[in-house]
DNA sequence: CTGTGATGTATTTTT
DNA sequence: TACATCACAG
């Protein structure tokens, strides 16, 4: 407590009834929660009446960590989604589920709801689908049930909506399974609908506390009121100027209206910060003071002035990532600053790829953080997959996704025979199949490849049952599936896949020796929830790369926001509304709040989008940073462009090109985009003007 | 049912 | 560019 300012200390000593605290960026909002979880311990509060919520799984790894270190206690700390599972687990019965239901994630209710426009004849349109698929999320977040929708006065498009919706949820039930915002929405629903079950959780925890508030949504708000209903002992923390998820949903009244929520509520507010010196910090400061709706706070720091915020436009999107290289290298080698200290934002995952270009180039070790995560690859949720279904007969969509895996003779139309059939008896997949194998006609390599299928399955449930390693039952279920086999089809990719699949083993092993009962179950649990986070190459010294968006609760001695682009950030599909562009801006803020000593921001002046290379203007962002907080870099930094095709040919040389064919070089010059040449093509005779470092030719002769 | 190649269209952010 | 979907032939 000594190392804590009197604010924080208020914030921390706070034991009983409603409390909110308004943390700006780096103000030390984790220590508040942490310390204040500590004091509740001592003073007497079973730590297990303790939980702390936070909005990522990395989050509360390291705050259980870090309560651990300074409590020598295990408090349960996890996301609303794994809290909400954990719930459901214990309790789903009195909604009429199975306890041991399937979780979807994204991919999984994607491709549901693709079937489910098929099945009511709608045409599989990405952008309704797309549509579709936000509407019921947000349907969900928002408590709206199929039948809340109403009948009447219903407006065509709302028609399909409900139509699809309605479905949708019946399937899932149909195949015992819950996606995400059931999750919460499901849990809700318990606690609305069964007193008994609210009063056993309310019971056993009554001190409940909330990281990042500000990016709670509807669902989540109420889970909150009703957990916390009886006691009241709610602790949230938050800062509305960092609340970027409301297009999940995110609802950034519920930090604005706590007081009302949660009458008798005393206020904190945290506004010295500990990261960043003060031309980093000010010039975030300026940025988010544009913002019209918004509660005016005043961060400050006593950090000292530091260095200005670096600033340089580039030609190309080329020779801003050699910018990048080269500032990260100088701090790395005349500062000694870790690489681990790095990091490069971007507003789209898309950007990562000319910075790793760039990176590899250099031979900088990297990690990106997010992205393509591990447990989303095809080969690991084809297993997984595989597994759910010795717990869940009725789980028709990881049925469709494995029974062809290797080549069964299983394609679209027997599927829709089987679901059809399924529906018809009303029986989960794999029961009919068992028991009434023929009321669907086989061809003799259907019924070969099913027989081993299925007894592959049994093989499972029989090792669940005698609670066999995990390891034993996933490589149980990687030969059941003969699976090796068909990753053998494609050479190209047959080793990755299987190194993958090993790590999973791997996994399984550390995993099963962590938890006291291990089981099956738990483990696909937790694997549909972690969507992220390959949590071992962490302490190594490499740059880390990720989008604004993960970079939320993270902080570095040096970071770069790359990209600083119109149509880029803000993004070119957040620029309707005020409402979507400060969203935007409150991104930027993030991003730029989490350097602590020196911060780049850099773009493009053309960019290749899509292919095709475009201009850009710099981001209106830039121009709401007051310039005395500004370095601009000219163009000190030598472009070395070693495109080989690249003044490579002189006028009369012959070259190749992938489209046009064989030509000769006419004429080089410059533009704006570089050097480029004129070259007449010999099909047709046809002379075109070619930038050279987008267009690749390979020299003849 | 399966494999191939053509075609068209999209990249916002994630538990 | 790059990926997914579609049409068609075997």
């Amino acid at each position: 407590m000594e190392d804590l300012n009197s604010e924080q200390k208020k914030a921390a000593m706070h034991l009983d009834g409603p409390m909110l605290v308004l943390a700006g960026a780096g103000s030390g909002k984790t220590r508040v929660v942490t310390h204040r979880i500590a004091h509740l311990i001592s003073v007497g509060v079973p730590s297990s009446e303790i939980i702390a919520l936070t909005f990522t799984n990395k989050a509360a790894q390291e705050m259980r960590e870090r309560i651990r270190s300074i409590a020598d206690q295990l408090v349960l700390t996890c996301t609303f989604h794994s809290l909400c599972a954990r719930i459901l687990r214990e309790s789903i019965h009195h909604l009429g589920f199975d306890r041991n239901f399937s979780i979807y994630d994204q991919s999984d209710s994607d491709q549901l709801i693709k079937t489910c426009l098929k099945g009511l004849g709608y045409k599989e349109d990405r952008a309704f689908l797309k549509g579709i698929k936000q509407a019921i999320s947000q349907a969900k977040n928002d408590l709206v049930t199929p039948s809340d929708l109403g009948d009447e006065s219903l407006t065509t498009a709302d028609k399909a909506f409900k139509a699809v919706y309605t479905l949708y949820q019946q399937k899932l039930k149909e195949y015992n399974a819950v996606d995400f915002d059931d999750l919460l929405f499901l849990t809700v629903k318990l606690f609305a609908t069964n007193e008994d079950s609210l009063k056993e959780y309310q019971h056993r925890w009554s001190f409940i506390l909330i990281d990042e508030y500000q990016d709670t949504n509807m669902a989540q708000y109420k889970l909150t009121k009703l957990l916390g209903g009886k006691h009241q002992n709610i602790f949230v923390v938050g800062d509305p100027d960092q609340s970027i998820y409301s297009w999940r949903g995110a609802n950034i009244d519920n930090i604005l209206n706590f007081e009302k929520d949660f009458p008798g509520a005393q206020v904190i507010s945290l506004e010295q910060n500990y990261r960043s010196t003060t031309h980093i910090l000010e010039g975030a400061n300026a940025l988010i003071e544009c913002n019209s709706e918004r509660y005016k706070k005043n961060l400050w720091s006593d950090l000292g002035e530091g260095e200005k915020i670096g600033h340089y436009i580039a030609p190309s999107e080329r020779e801003e990532t050699h910018f990048v290289m080269k500032r990260l290298l100088e701090h790395h080698r005349n500062q000694n600053i870790p690489l681990k200290e790095s990091v490069i934002f971007y507003r789209t995952n898309s950007q990562s790829r000319i910075v790793e270009d760039a990176l590899l180039k250099y031979q900088i070790p990297y990690i990106i953080i997010g992205g393509l995560s591990f447990y989303q690859r095809r080969e690991i949720k084809d297993i997984l997959a595989y597994l759910r279904l010795a717990l869940s007969s009725s789980d028709f969509l990881s049925f469709a996704r494995t029974i062809n895996l290797p080549r069964r003779g299983f394609g679209p139309t027997t599927l829709d025979k089987l679901r059809l059939a399924a529906e018809r008896f009303s029986l989960p997949i794999l029961d009919l199949l068992e028991n009434h194998p023929h009321e669907v006609k086989f061809s003799k390599k259907q019924t070969a490849g099913l027989a081993g299928y299925l007894s592959g399955i049994r093989r499972l449930r029989g090792m669940v049952k005698e609670k066999a390693s995990l390891k034993n039952i996933l490589e149980a279920g990687i030969e059941g599936l003969n699976y090796l086999a068909y990753l053998k089809e494609d050479p190209e990719t047959c080793e990755e896949r299987t190194e993958n699949l090993n790590e999973l083993v791997s996994k399984s092993i550390e995993w099963e020796a962590e938890h006291d009962s291990p089981s099956l179950l738990g483990f696909l649990e937790e694997l549909s929830l972690k969507a992220n986070s390959d949590e071992k190459n962490l302490y190594e010294d490499s740059v880390r790369l990720m989008t604004l968006h993960n970079g939320k609760g993270l902080e570095f001695e040096l970071a770069f926001i790359i990209g600083m682009e119109e149509d880029l950030l803000p993004h070119v599909n957040c620029k309707e509304t005020t409402h979507e562009l400060e969203e935007e801006r409150r991104l930027c803020y993030v991003g730029m709040t989490r350097a602590k000593q020196k911060l780049y921001l850099t773009g493009a002046s053309s960019r290749t989008l899509w292919g095709v290379p475009r201009m850009m203007q710099p981001s209106r962002f830039l121009r709401e940073i007051p310039s005395h907080h500004l370095h601009s870099y000219n163009l000190t930094v030598a472009v070395e462009e070693e495109n080989p095709s690249e003044d490579a040919f002189h006028i009369g040389s012959l070259v190749f090109h992938k489209t046009y064919g064989k030509g000769t070089i006419e004429k080089t010059y410059q533009t704006s985009l570089g050097l480029t040449y004129d070259v007449l093509f010999h099909e047709g005779n046809n002379l075109r003007s070619l930038v050279a470092k987008y267009a690749k030719f390979t020299p003849i002769g």
